[in-house]
DNA sequence: ATCTATGCAAAGACTTTGCATCCCC
DNA sequence: GGGGATGCAAAGTCTTTGCATAGAT
């Protein structure tokens, strides 16, 4: 099921602005601010209202096609949002980002930490930072 | 060393809302966010601005005194920063935080997920979520 | 005495919301 | 045609900053 089916399952209609934010979160490989959003989708002759962004990305989260990671700068960025439980690897340098699937090292590591902890954990954030191969480079 | 040295090594001085801050934040085990701070201070019948409370944090964060992390919710909360390198479990229902060590399982992901993605991974984010021994009871 | 820290208030940055209009189905 | 979606502007929320004053060493 794609994003417009997925959209219209919950009876909701596919708009100009959701179109041009989803094509482009799906064209790009760095996580993108509201700001960002509504910068670039201006510079490419489209229009529509930070508002709007706003609306569009809480819209879209909620229906599980976008997620967000925490820049290397502590902000959030938006990403399309791959099947399956994943993490992020992000670049300090460019923001490229990166994903990878659940791993059971973590489900380990959980289990450990309840014993120690006495807690019952449920869920987790995980995102590791670093350079990307075009960054180290340079 | 203790926070009061560590900010006299700086050629800073111990002020009130310094003292204060630390020491309502070592005697909570919840992460507390600015206005909460103020709130709390407040109410023990201090008195401090909030502009105030947001300066000391940042100090307070820059020596490494204290931490932050995300809370449930998604907003901040500070807490004071135990040494050594270390994560956190939050309780979703009461947000009370215990810390656990940094762990050799993370490194050996942290391995895979350069070999897979061809980053050089320097660092990252590990929170666990869940409910703590009180709240399960409840 | 000196130089840092604080309070206050204003300014900034970011996000949400009300309402009239537009447009998707 | 009907009801959801958008734009605009105003209102909120959170955080930072300038400046005069208070305070630590």
């Amino acid at each position: 099921m794609d994003w417009q089916e997925r959209i219209r399952a919950k009876g909701l209609r596919i708009s100009e602005p959701r179109r041009q934010i989803m094509t482009l979160l799906a064209e790009t490989t760095v996580p993108l601010s509201p700001a960002a959003i509504h910068t670039c989708i201006q510079k490419q002759g489209g229009s529509l209202s930070l508002a709007s962004v706003y609306r569009t990305l809480r819209l879209l989260e909620d229906l599980d096609l976008l997620c967000q990671v925490y820049l290397a700068d502590g902000n959030l960025g938006f990403m399309v949002h791959d099947s399956g439980h994943h993490h992020h690897v992000l670049c300090r340098c460019c923001n490229r980002s990166v994903d990878f699937p659940g791993n059971d090292d973590l489900l380990a590591l959980a289990a450990r930490v309840e014993e120690l902890t006495g807690y019952t954990i449920s869920d987790h954030m995980l995102q590791f930072y670093g350079l990307c191969p075009q960054c180290r480079q340079a």
